[in-house]
Parts: C-alpha cells; structure tokens; sequence
RNA sequence: CGGUGAUUAGCGCAGCUUGGUAGCGCACUUGGUUUGGGUCCAAGGGGUCGCAAGUUCGAAUCUUGCAUCACCGACCA
C-alpha cells in the first residue's frame, strides 16, 4: 500500500472526548471515527487490524470444531416472547416495528435464534454434540457507551453455542473452548487471564471470563500470588480468617462520637484501626409475595468489617434479602434503628443480622449504638449480639488468603474480552430444542455458550501495548507488517529506485508492506509511522547507500540496524 | 435515568463576566525555503457561534426551553 493513495487520516491533536489511550490513539491513528454515541466507521488502517483479529478467532473456533454460521442481526420479537427475555432483558434491548407494525430486536445475542434454529434441524442424539458459531455485530444500547470501542453499542462479536444430551458433554465442550480461547489469546499475543466469573443475568452454571490485563480495565480480578487461581472480584470467595475469635475481654460501653458518620471519621476520632469496627447497613428485604400481598419491604443488617466493602452479588443471593440490593430509605432506618444512618449498629437491633464471615471473628470491636452520635466499644457477638447469622458477603481485598487455600491475593485490573457459559437447559426448554435419545424418548437439550468482543479485544491490545509514541501491535494484528520509510524520495533517484524496489519484492514476497511515498520531511514520517504502531520499518536515504545499505527499526524494541539490500527481503520474511 | 461539565472552521482552543457585526494554533490551498525526527516565511480558502424562542436599536455574549457529546454511578463481549 503507498500511503499517497491510502487514507491515512492521522491526527496531531488528541480529540478532546477520548478518555482512555486506546480510544485517543484510535482516533489519533485513523483507525475508527465516531458517528454517533457508541457508533463508530472503521477506517481502513482499523479495518486491517479487526479482520485479522477476526480470522484468528476464526482460525481456532474452526480447528476446535466448532461450524461457522450466520445469523441475521434483526430478530422477531416473538422469539424474545418465548424465551420470555422480552420481558427481562430491559432498555438495553433496542425493539423496532416494521413498515407492517411487526415488532422487532436488535439483536444483543443469539441464543434465542441458535435454540429455535437446533430445535428445528436436529432430530437424534447422533446429531450430538455440535457447536455452532458466528462473528457478527451486536447491538446493545448501552446506557453509557465509553471509551471508544471498548464499550460501543455496536460491536463485534464472536458467539458460539453448543448443544449436548448430558452434563459430561458439556462439559467437555467447555474445556475444550477453555482451551481453544486460550490458543487465541496467546496468538493475539496479549498478556490474559481465565478467570472464574458470576453467571450474571444469562444464568447457568459454570462460566469463566477471559480478561486482558490493563490499568484501564473495569473489572478487579483476583489471583492468587501461588496458584492459578483467579476470580472476578464479584466472584472471589473470602473464606473464614483462621483461628478462634478472641475472647470477650472488654465491657460493652457507649460512647458519644458528635457528628461522626463514616467508618474513616469514626477511626479517627477514636484512634482505633478501621479493621477495629463494623458498619451495619440496612437494605430491603425480600417480599414474599405469596404472604405479605401488598405489605411493606421488612428491612435487614448486614455488617462488615469497617475496611471491607459490601459485594452486592453476593449478598442478593441470600435468602431474605431483595435481589437486586436496594438500601433502605432514611425512613426506613429511623424505623428500624431509631437513629441516623452513621449510628446504626447489630447490637439490640429487631431485625434479620446477617455478619460477614471477617466481622464475625472480631471481639472487642466498635459499632453504631442505634442512637444518633453514639457507638459502643468493646461490642462482642454471642454476649452482646446473639441473634444473627454468618455469610460471605464482602468484597475480597489485596492481602486477603486465596480461597483456593495457597497464597495471599493481589487484585489487577482487567478487560473482559472473552466469556464462556455453561447455560443449561434454560433457552432449550424455552425454545423446544429437544432431540429423541438412545432410548427413543425426546430429551431436552442442555447448552454452553462461548462468546469473544472481536472489536473490543482491538481496544484492549491498545491499551496494553503502547508508548508515549502512539501503538505498538502485536505482530499477529497489525495493519501492516513493515514499512518503508524514504528519505527525501523526489530529491534522490537512487533513494527512490532502491524504496520502489525494496516495496515490489517484499510485495511479491507476500509481505504486508507500506510504503511512505507522500512528498513529507522525514520527521512527519517517522511520526506518523510509529503513531500507527508499524512493527518494522526499513528508512532508505542516502547515507547508507554508499554501502548498498539501508537501515532497519523495531517498534518494540526500538532497535536499530542497518542491512545490506540484498538482505532485506529474507531478514523482513524471518520476523 | 440521576449527578457534573461541555457545544464557536476538519481538530485543539480563546472570546461571554462588562451585548456593538468572530479570533488563535494545527490541518488545508498557492508560492518560496528547508530536508534523517511533527522546518521557516508569505499570501489565501473555510464558521447557520448546537437548535428554537425571548429580552434589546443591536445577542457567540443575557433569559428560557430543547438537542447532542463527554465524565462519575447501575449494565456487559
């Protein structure tokens, strides 16, 4: 390609809405443009690197065994109707009419259209398993589209789903896409991590992510500095501390603290350590609609340790507690406690407790008073507190034991660009996929769903891989193998001739080659080059040719030689 | 949707407080100059000042409403 008659659209300025590196150097490098919130063109430079993220995945979906397929990207509501998503999926679901008042999706996912489509073409176990994907856009409206292509409302996606008699099947399906994913990540070339993720709102057993680590990230994950072990931090387990609880040793006293509402403020004020306290937190409970038609949300406790944080994942999954969390209102709580949200504490409080497993091992510990700027000291469980329960329901943090039982846990953040699903029977049921087994007796269809953000992983290869000199790719996607940088081309034969046939033989050679051919100072090259993140460049100017020579530079390395002519070609193939 | 901020040339911004007929840098065009790291000089082209209504002799500037974009929270590949 000869940049005079590319499009090259590079950027000196960084447009002022790019948040993150990899969105500013995406715009800045001409790779996307914006064209309305969440919506982006794909420059031809963008283009090159998605279509090679693309076949990658493709490459390694198809080795693994699963079968290329392509669904439409409009879906009739009724399927949403049956698998009764209509219905759950909310706002991000974009519907539409027809000219004829037909209504109509946009289709997020595919599971519906898949189901519907299995339940139709299989008819016998012999069929089974089969693993069908697509790569193909993705529409959700997202309530807040950022940083650029990271997080869209239009998007590429690779999503595969799998269809199997019994669990066994699944699950070899599933470690097989485990690994298949991670072939693809390691061809990408990107530092990643499998990690053990929440099922979310699709449902199902067993599921992992497949995270890009970056600072940028917005997931905490964490791993074990001893094992293999890694979890969304939603996910992490925060097993029982060791040890007995300390013994009771202080009185339980009421103390005044004016005006003190947060844990940091409480610490302070008392001098204590903030692992010394407990917050209390009032949030609604479940309403059993079946009894208590009409009456009021009872309110419940839940206490952690001043230092830990509230895992919302985990605390709506116990019984009597709303899902989703929702906290009680100011009037709620003066109900309950008879004080202000600062002073609000389990001991005497008539209401369900439930006691974080690491708050449930403090003894002599400071919490609310139920009275408006009072806390008690020396606040202790099964003397003072006795009505209560415990659960796992704090954030796992940095320093915290793994909870696969090795090693201590350190949190990094991470990009997901890749999740894998075991689904059940959920959408098979729904949609009737059910095939006759060995018996002859109809059988449902159990379901694994396998799904990687093609765009999103472009993104996320940005953010791990640059420097202040813009992108640095990947070899495995980058738009162009290596460049030719010309010296001052329209001022010297001998520059142009040895650049025009340095472009033709890596051409010929099967090279993906550019060649800087625009009538621009040196400077100008070299900076938009390293901008777009070329991984080689061979500068031919008159100062080498003497020697029949040219020089040669590594993006990653930054490493400079210089090669005879005759060299190149087998020195660029070699790379 | 809630909170915050923005909207003036393709991009980055000033002008608004104190109303008087729109400016700077980059990019673009032309000529010259320079030529191994975003040269320098000169001359040009390009703007419904987000939209609508209002106040006023006069609105980019003041008022009101709306739209769009971005950032912080809930969603997710």
């Amino acid at each position: 390609m000869r940049t005079s008659q590319y499009l090259l659209s590079t950027l000196k300025e960084t447009p002022a809405s790019a948040e993150v590196i990899s969105h500013q150097y995406m715009l800045r490098a001409g790779l996307i443009r914006p064209v309305a919130s969440g919506l982006y063109t794909w420059l031809p430079t963008g283009l090159k690197v998605l279509r090679k993220v693309e076949n990658i995945v493709r490459e390694e979906m198809d080795r693994a065994g699963a079968i290329e397929t392509l669904m439409p990207m409009v879906q009739p509501a009724d399927l949403w109707q049956q698998s009764g998503r209509w219905e759950d999926y909310g706002p991000e679901l974009l519907r539409m009419q027809d000219r004829h008042g037909r209504a109509f999706v946009l289709g997020p996912t595919h599971e519906e259209v898949i189901t519907k489509l299995i339940g139709l073409e299989l008819n016998s176990y012999k069929q089974l398993p089969i693993n069908l994907y697509q790569i193909q856009t993705k529409f959700r409206d997202e309530i807040r589209p950022r940083f650029g292509v990271m997080r869209g409302r239009e998007f590429l996606m690779k999503d595969a789903y799998s269809f199997h008699l019994s669990q066994q099947c699944l699950d070899n399906t599933y470690q097989n896409m485990h690994a298949a994913y991670c072939r693809i990540f390691d061809r990408l070339g990107l530092d990643y991590r499998p990690v053990i993720a929440d099922t979310g709102s699709i449902g199902g057993e067993a599921s992992h992510e497949f995270h890009v680590l970056a600072e940028s990230g917005e997931d905490d994950i964490a791993f074990s500095d001893s094992s293999d072990y890694a979890a969304n931090i939603e996910k992490a387990e925060c097993i029982t501390p060791a040890g007995e609880r300390g013994n009771a040793t202080a009185e339980l006293t009421k103390v005044a603290t004016p005006n003190i509402h947060t844990i940091k403020e409480l610490s302070e004020f008392l001098s204590v350590d903030a692992r010394q306290t407990v917050k209390t937190l009032l949030v609604k409970g479940e309403v059993d609609n079946e009894n208590n038609e009409g009456e009021t949300a009872p309110v419940v406790a839940l206490v952690l340790r001043g230092d830990h944080d509230l895992n919302e994942i985990k605390a709506e999954k116990i019984a009597g507690v709303a899902s989703p969390i929702t906290f009680a209102s100011e009037e709620d709580i003066k109900a309950a406690a008879n004080c202000d949200a600062g002073s609000i504490g389990p001991v005497g409080l008539n209401v369900p407790v439930i006691v974080d497993r690491s708050a449930a091992h403090l003894n002599d510990f400071i919490c609310g008073a139920n009275d408006t700027d009072y806390h008690y000291t020396g606040a202790n469980f099964d003397r003072d507190i006795n009505d209560y329960t415990v659960a796992d329901i704090r954030n796992i943090v940095a320093g915290d034991p793994s909870p696969c039982g090795n090693g201590s846990i350190t949190i990094k953040r991470g990009i997901e660009v890749g999740h894998i699903f075991q689904l059940g029977e959920k959408y098979a049921q729904a949609m009737g996929a059910a095939v006759l087994n060995n018996q002859g007796k109809n059988q449902t269809l159990t379901m694994g769903c396998y799904g990687i953000g093609v765009s999103r992983i472009v993104a996320a290869a940005i953010e791990q891989n640059n420097d202040e000199n813009g992108i640095i790719w990947p070899e495995a996607i980058a738009p162009f193998k290596v460049v030719i940088i010309p010296m001052n081309m329209h001022k010297s034969h001998r520059v142009q001739e040895t650049a025009e046939k340095l472009y033709q033989e890596l051409q010929t050679a099967g090279v993906e080659v550019m060649i800087d051919d625009r009538k621009e100072r040196p400077g100008v090259m070299f900076k938009d080059m390293e901008l777009i993140g070329i991984p080689h460049s061979i500068i031919v100017g008159e100062r080498n040719l003497d020697n029949a020579e040219v020089e040669y530079k590594n993006r990653i390395s930054s490493d400079k030689s210089t090669l005879k002519i005759a060299e190149v070609i087998d020195f660029i193939k070699a790379k």
